[in-house]
DNA sequence: CTGTTAGCGCTTTCAC
DNA sequence: GTGAAAGCGCTAACAG
């Protein structure tokens, strides 16, 4: 009686109903839980499903209910444990409401995202999931006044309108990272940031100013370096700033993907981390804790995030209203071993 | 214009067909490219369809013609690498295809993943691709014999039946890399599996013992432990194997994660690898790189054999015959910074 | 080459 | 409480 040994692709529902002696609209019901039926007749229609292994067609469902079950979710890469920790989470609050992930990597093209969607759109899904999405606000917000509902994980800029997004709380994150160092004694902390005019660049941006300022510390422009968010940008910003000069003391990396690049470079030249330097990452991917030494860094709740951003979606799948329109979970300052007093001190 | 302003969820075949001037049945053929159009008529309804961003409603399709254009694809976990980079290949060659991936995580739960399962045939699905699969070989036999088309990809047991597999060349992997040690000068070789049973683990290990036989070394059974493959189990593995009255010069482990768990228990007890102690991993998932010392690993072709799995299912698919029902990949040993001649040689 | 038509399997009023 | 019946939007014969 096992599950697996179910007839088939067979079992339609006109068939149980027969079965059971009842009509299609009772087995129906019996199965969606909806309306009244005996529990005699619930009883018995219950068995026969169960004997026969017998599941509603998704596909005849979704025609006739304009339900699929199934959510799109449109991630750049799912390769990243960044994001496939959101995904992760995703899926799983979305398995506990019995739907499923239809996962659409974009890498990062703005034309396959957008024909991603479109087909998402037509009767393929419910509705969306839009991880870091390449769209622009104004597309997003065409997007969701022609009645495709979805939430933003992660928005790459301001969503201001009236797309619900989830985030993290990257100024606060930030702001505890320099807090931190300045804590430790150094001054001169550098920051490696992400592309300029993402986002999370900009907030992280804003909350590392911030600490400096309030720990009276100025800024210097040649301690603040553009990158991308991998290891290899990293490594070649590391390069740039250990050759100041006078380099740093520590080294702010905006993601662990870069930190992790810096870690090479001060390997590179001789530096003992953290005696010498010290690194700090952003994101809590598993890969800040497999490096030597593990890194100090900032937890971003990414399942979390997919878990929220899902909750989201089903409040606004069955119009109900969103208590808050722009989630921000908040952020942890995870301290291993990377970080340490400036030398000398 | 831009397709994100389509229509919204609307426009149907029947409003695309009025506009154009034609019969839905000839939208249905422009739209699917089947069965004979005129060409002034195609021109006509691909203006219409372009310009009304008309898309099929999947859930129709799938009802009428039975195909859905979802693969599903059931994996333990997303998250690791090994596993994400098989689905990121596979989602890739599937979007080539113009299907999607339904993302079903099982987290290796054999119940869950029936039930999963189940779904999937009944009406979501075209197909399924299976990771890894919790199930015994009979259930996959007795899934496969009720009509549900689906390729195992990297089977936990061997599948000698009529069940389609993707896996990679496990045992010549390992032999390259027991070659490689030899070659280097060391003779106490050890080995920290996965778990036993396992056919990963039992190629591997045959990998293992074939080649220290050629190279003249006798087994010792001291220097194989088991161990999960993860770096929690690998530097318990580890901590067992450098307590030994005769460490071993040299450490096999059968995934990366596992060597990650062994260089962490290296450094703890002060030694410097590859100097006192070389370490090869397998997989080479992106860690691999990361840590210091690069790993020496096995490159499983891991996209590859995510592409492989779904160019095998779309020929099962299109009820062609399969040249080869049981596909393995090639491996290639990845030669980093963590193997070294043994100390003293 | 094109149109008509019969369902695909299910949900959902609306009667009874 | 339960059943009958009308589609949901599309594909696939089959006519013409």
């Amino acid at each position: 009686m096992s599950p697996v040994t179910g007839e088939g692709r067979g079992a339609t529902i006109r068939e149980i109903a027969e079965i059971a002696g009842v009509s299609i609209a009772t087995v129906s019901r019996v199965v969606n839980g909806r309306g009244y039926v005996s529990d005699a007749t619930r009883v018995t229609v219950e068995r026969v499903v169960r004997d026969h292994g017998y599941s509603a067609n998704r596909s005849a469902r979704g025609l006739s209910s304009g339900r699929t079950g199934l959510v799109g979710v449109t991630v750049p890469r799912i390769h990243p444990a960044y994001f496939s920790e959101i995904v992760a989470g995703a899926t799983d609050a979305l398995y506990e409401r019995d739907m499923r992930i239809v996962l659409c990597p974009t890498l990062h093209e703005h034309d396959r995202e957008v024909s991603l969607l479109n087909r998402l759109v037509h009767g393929t899904t419910d509705g969306g999931l839009l991880i870091l999405p390449e769209e622009t606000p104004a597309e997003l917000q065409t997007l969701m006044t022609h009645g495709f509902q979805f939430v933003v994980v992660d928005p790459r800029e301001r969503l201001d309108g009236q797309v619900p997004t989830v985030s993290a709380a990257n100024l606060s994150g930030a702001y505890a990272v320099v807090s931190h160092l300045l804590g430790l004694g150094h001054t001169r902390i550098a920051a490696i940031t992400g592309p300029r005019g993402m986002l999370a660049t900009e907030e992280r941006t804003r909350g590392y100013n911030a600490a400096l300022a309030a720990g009276g510390v100025m800024p210097s422009p040649q301690l603040v370096v553009e990158s991308t968010f991998d290891v290899i940008g990293g490594r070649a910003a590391a390069e740039q700033l250990l050759g100041l000069s006078e380099p740093p003391t520590a080294i702010f990396a905006f993601s662990d993907q870069i930190a992790i690049g810096v870690l090479h470079a001060a390997m590179a030249h001789g530096l003992k981390v953290p005696d010498d330097l010290s690194i700090v990452g952003f994101d809590d991917t598993i890969e800040a804790e497999l490096v030597t030494p593990a890194l100090t860094t900032v937890r971003q709740p990414l399942a979390e995030m997919g878990r929220m951003a899902v909750s989201l979606l089903t409040r606004l799948l069955e119009n109900r209203r969103l208590e808050a329109l722009h989630v921000e979970l908040a952020t942890q300052l995870i301290i291993r071993d990377s970080t340490a007093r400036p030398p000398g001190l």
